[in-house]
DNA sequence: TATTATTATGCAACCGGTTGTATTTAAATT
DNA sequence: AATTTAAATACAACCGGTTGCATAATAATA
């Protein structure tokens, strides 16, 4: 049933039915209402895309979950989830948008730039840059007007809306230090640039504490737990002494606080956790984790925001959102 | 830049570069070849818009994400996502396929039907069934072409898909028997038509043992884990003798655990917990967390495939996927 | 009642592609 | 060289709506 259908059992044109449809002045309000009344006897659903394609006037944004090398890793962590939320939320305020996803499939990373090149999208989101520098990059000069959040990375074509994860990292690494802890860890793998400059922070903080960073305590993993239990096992086997462990996400820090128990020792009293993220589960968790937030709402609709600015100017910034260390701590001692 | 801009600058007209860039044997190799390459010059993107309209072979699926009544239930908990991630994996496998995503903004469920009314899309899966029931029925009547993750309802007129959670419960609940637990609380919202059959199956196990279902041990609670722990707290305050709980949730049981803890109890030796949907960290958590698994990969084939039955004969059966009890256990005592 | 102003509706072009069929061009056959 | 056959390209209709402009219908004015 298409409209010039509905306009037959009417008795009218295909144009007066659009209007009517559209509540438009121009039509009578019998005839509107006759014919709103007609199409909806007749279940008359119109065309979106057909209406689309000829108004123009919805932009349709195309949203991107990259995994993380890992197969797994987006499905599990609820921050992605998260930010996806607040991106929909922050269309949604914008109004006339479409929301369109596409993630990750098989293991080939060029499906990003494969999106930006054949899909008329009017913009992309991606969320979580990961390892695709690179394939960003390339993205990039398909689509220009795509924005992903992650790091500021050298060289790098297209626009990243993050937190200060340097500063994050920073904070944590103060906020165990002014609880008297002097010997550290870090549990994350720094070939991701948001994890990266996390552990500078680390690093800086621990430099100015006057403390030796000590190589030998670092240890790489996925961001998927399995590896993570697997490295801290071993990290606990080679040097057991330390009482600090910052962790790049919160998913780590679970998996890190369980392999410690395990390993005999108590969280936080003989070793004290910070997270990363802040997801609500951080909250209720056992012992409560102490965590960088990042604020999800906020990074939405920055994420948003400066899209639309790529799309009316044709130019943006790369931005950052507020980074800041969760009040309550795991290391306040339990009785 | 358009299409026929290109047939302009190609000096042949627009059927050709459109048989040339879609690589039809009808176009010279020589000629086609040239059209690419033009096109890649001047950065030529065919409208996927315009080709669908005419085309009409890609299917536009709109997958709903509901919220749970509380604001930010959704966005926090990951098996929604991973629910996400694998309908977004079946929709990619069947190919052709667009997914447009909406979710729940404001506190009116009216935008479901709205969204089934107005947008024209080939078909809508539904991620979380909700206290939205009657929503879901209304919306059923605009798009026919709709299937629900959640629990069958009397007088449903859509289509749901959903694992056995009567069974779950009983499983659940039969898993701490086993071990001896003898005093059972549950811990959920029963409005929830899923939350409802695993108590059900919670309660009929219990018959099934002989042992009295005791209703004052039951606590009603929102998936949201503030509300949780206030209820925990409060059953704990009342009634402190229990030595087994069931939750609804992973999320819940992760807040009952840490509400057990504050309140000085230990989990598992004094109260074991069990939990509901098995979500990755269920495993990495302290203590690991027994849970019904619901098999994502395989309910997001099967929330696809209804769907497409649906779409292609008109009609289709609601119908379960697969529900068992993980094997690890947060019984199982620890030194 | 004839004429003008106003309002309601219809016509036809258009959005940017795709595709069946007609036409041109080149190659093959006699 | 003339004719048949095949290959390459062009033409025009179409997808299902929207919208500027023309026209028909109605109301207002002289």
């Amino acid at each position: 049933m298409k409209m010039s259908d509905l306009a037959k059992l009417a008795g009218v044109s295909k144009s007066t039915v659009s209007r009517a449809l559209a509540g438009s002045e121009r039509v009578t309000k019998e005839t509107r209402d006759r014919i709103q009344q007609l199409a909806k006897d007749h279940n008359y659903k119109l065309d979106t895309r057909a209406r689309n394609f000829r108004k123009q006037d919805i932009l349709t944004i195309g949203v991107l979950l990259p995994s993380n090398g890992r197969q797994d890793w987006l499905a599990t962590d609820p921050f992605v989830l998260e930010m996806l939320g607040s991106v929909a939320d922050a269309l949604e305020a914008k109004g006339n948008h479409e929301l369109l996803l596409a993630k990750h499939t098989n293991n080939d990373p060029s499906w990003i730039s494969e999106f930006a090149r054949t899909r008329s999208v009017d913009g992309i989101i991606v969320i979580g840059q990961s390892l695709y520098h690179a394939e960003l990059n390339l993205a990039a000069e398909h689509q220009p007007n795509m924005v992903v959040w992650g790091a500021q990375m050298p060289e790098q074509k297209y626009v990243t809306v993050g937190s200060d994860n340097y500063l994050g990292g920073k904070i944590a690494t103060e906020h165990l230090l002014s609880q008297g802890r002097r010997h550290f860890a870090f549990l994350g793998d720094i070939r991701y640039p948001e994890t990266k400059l996390r552990y500078q922070g680390y690093r800086d903080a621990l430099k100015e504490a006057g403390l030796d960073y000590r190589t030998e305590l670092t240890t790489e993993s996925e961001h998927a737990s399995d590896a993570a239990m697997e490295s801290m096992a071993e990290l606990l086997r080679r040097e057991p002494s330390f009482d600090a462990l910052i962790a790049a996400s919160d998913h780590l820090a679970i998996s890190a606080i369980k392999a410690i128990t395990d390993h005999g020792l108590k969280v936080p009293q003989d070793v004290a956790v910070v997270g990363y993220d802040n997801i609500t589960l951080a909250s209720y968790s056992t012992p409560t984790l102490s965590s960088i937030t990042q604020d999800r709402q906020a990074a939405g609709k920055l994420l948003v925001d400066t899209l639309f600015t790529l799309m009316e100017e044709g130019k943006a910034e790369s931005t950052m959102i507020e980074t800041r260390l969760m009040a309550r701590s795991s290391t306040s001692a339990k009785q």
